[in-house]
DNA sequence: GCTTGACTTAGAGTGGACTCCAGAATGTAA
DNA sequence: TTACATTCTGGAGTCCACTCTAAGTCAAGC
């Protein structure tokens, strides 16, 4: 596959695929001979792992490190387990955070609601 | 209460509540004679609103509209609801997101566990 | 052979959210 | 009263993750 056809399946520009690239989230892209990227499935499916780990916020440097690890080969196995474990736990505190400015935002919402609902009311009786 | 207790309750550093304070989203903060700011009641409470937003991604320039009409009183409270009601959604959009990360990773974790098992079970079976 | 469009590179620029700094004034404890 | 901490302001600097630009190469179609 191209870097356009990519682009477009992952819906990822083709800068940020390149910026991937160059910060070492996508090591050993075949380039044809005449320089041209040619991305293998193996290539598309860490795109779309990348893909997914930084929609959630996984920062490039960390992303970059464990696939430096995957390319260092099976002794590195343990090392790369732990960093999802780790990574695992940080965006379960995220979500649970975020889940607390929901409860907030719902709670506020409820407020304006009563709050609004009691003026109509006020109006509906002084007609 | 002064900047720096406020910024010890909060955990949000000095400098960062008086970005806040230009950023429009801390109006009115008043200031004793010799110019040093007094925090109200009311202040930390925002001052904890906007911690639980913006720890959950909120913009600041939204949070700073958000507050804007806040100020303009309760002809604006229809409007301010449904920017909650907006933000709302994201939240819940962004938490979705990133459980499906936290699937993805778990998924993983398991490959590397049943992996690794093996490769310990082999071990054991050739000694 | 020439244009068009997709690709390449290195490097500069952007936006958001802080974070730090210099220099001045004010507050507090020994 | 001397020293040290805390506060103030305006503005510069930093970090991250892109995003854009300029200048060039290459293949396909007319």
């Amino acid at each position: 596959m191209k870097i356009s056809e990519v682009s477009k399946k992952y819906d990822i520009s083709i800068d940020t695929l390149r910026y991937y690239e160059k910060a070492g989230l996508l090591p050993n892209i075949k380039k044809n001979s005449s320089g041209i990227r040619e991305y293998t499935d193996m290539d598309c499916e860490r795109v779309e792992f990348i893909k997914c780990m930084r929609s959630a916020g996984m920062p490039v440097e960390r992303l970059s490190k464990y696939i430096a690890l995957c390319e260092q080969g099976e002794e590195t196995a343990e090392e790369r387990r732990s960093m999802l474990i780790q990574q695992r736990a940080e965006l379960i505190e995220k979500r649970d955070t975020i889940q607390r400015s929901i409860d907030k935002l719902d709670y506020k919402i409820n407020i304006y609601y009563n709050t609004l609902r009691a003026k109509e009311n006020c109006l509906h009786k002084t007609k």
